[in-house]
DNA sequence: CGTCCACGGGAATTGATGGACT
DNA sequence: AGTCCATCAATTCCCGTGGACG
């Protein structure tokens, strides 16, 4: 927290911030301390411009520039506008320093907008990652060569006795004081291997069991139930998130069980009403699926086979 | 070998948008 | 106001490459 402070602090002597890079696995809080960051200077330097974009969603130059067409400088446009338009648009309108933060980074297919946005005059990012290697290896020399990284943070799984420590905190000033003992959060903190976010969304689900229960605090033996609900509510979440195709796709390993690639699609195509091409499917879709951790996809010699992820926990977005 | 499957580059098509010109 | 034209992102089409398998 206080190196992404640091980086930033430029901007309050009005200046460019330094970019940063945060790595580490998910749940660590990256992308929390990325935004407290953000906040805190907010709280210094009054409406300086900041915009979040997770690279995930939005991973082609184009849907990042709209994005901060709209959320950096405000500037509402009706629908996709060519990128040229985009970069001129927010030219024009970003002034004085500023900062976005790049949530998922290595996921961006179009690395050139690195270098767009260090065109952006004041303009400065923090870029969230999984695996530092993955993400040097998949950027482009020009871009690597050009743009200046200032900091790089890394993250650790949370030990069980920091995540401990976070659950009882939550459940105190939610809960109040007894509602949850040390025992129950230790247990928590023993079975979600290190995800802080996994963390509270098994305590508020356990705190959810507990009162539909009448009972007033949180008996250990709801927990491992809990966990389980935490995993589903997550999933759920993910799954309400998906367009009509990957939904599509989903249902029919719902139903199928297992398929290789070209099966997979030949149903998706009886399926859904409007099919998009495999050629996009494989582009967009699919990987979007694994990435959610949605499906396991497993090589079956030349082939590939795709069925319902069993147990790991989906991907928040 | 010949075949099947997956991959992904690149050209072509589609569809929306925004002028320019009448 | 209406028609034509250019542009550009999204999507499709076409196809060569390469691994696996019999």
């Amino acid at each position: 927290m206080n190196e992404v402070t640091d980086a930033l602090s430029p901007i309050e002597d009005g200046q460019r911030a330094e970019n940063c890079f945060l790595f580490g696995p998910s749940g660590a809080g990256k992308t929390t301390v990325a935004k407290a960051a953000v906040r805190e200077l907010r709280k210094e330097v009054l409406d300086v411009p900041h915009a979040y974009v997770n690279c995930w969603r939005d991973y082609t130059r184009n849907a990042v520039l709209d994005r901060l067409s709209r959320d950096l400088v405000g500037a509402a446009v009706p629908r996709s506008a060519s990128t040229s338009t985009l970069l001129e648009r927010v030219h024009r309108n970003f002034n004085g320093p500023g900062v976005v933060i790049l949530d998922e980074v290595d996921q961006l297919r179009e690395t050139e907008l690195l270098y767009d946005l260090h065109e952006f005059r004041g303009l400065s990012w923090i870029g969230i990652a999984n695996d530092e290697v993955d993400l040097l290896a998949g950027l482009d020399e020009r871009v690597r060569s050009r743009v200046s990284v200032g900091y790089r943070v890394t993250f650790d799984r949370y030990g069980e006795d920091t995540i401990a420590e976070i659950v009882r905190l939550r459940a105190r000033s939610g809960l109040g004081p007894n509602a949850v003992s040390e025992e129950v959060c230790e247990t928590i903190a023993r079975l979600v291997d290190g995800d802080a976010r996994m963390g509270i969304t098994t305590l508020r689900a356990a705190a959810r069991k507990a009162s539909s229960k009448g009972l007033s605090n949180i008996p250990k033996r709801l927990v491992k139930d809990a966990v389980e609900d935490a995993q589903i509510e997550v999933r759920q979440k993910t799954i309400s998130k998906l367009n009509t195709h990957q939904r599509a796709l989903y249902e029919v390993l719902q139903k199928e069980g297992r398929l290789i690639q070209k099966e997979l699609y030949a149903r998706y195509q009886e399926t859904h009403s409007d099919p998009v091409t495999l050629r996009y499917l494989r582009e967009n879709h699919l990987p979007k699926l694994e990435h959610y951790n949605l499906v396991d996809v497993e090589q079956h010699g030349g082939k590939k086979e795709y069925r319902l992820a069993i147990q790991s926990d989906p991907v928040v977005v």
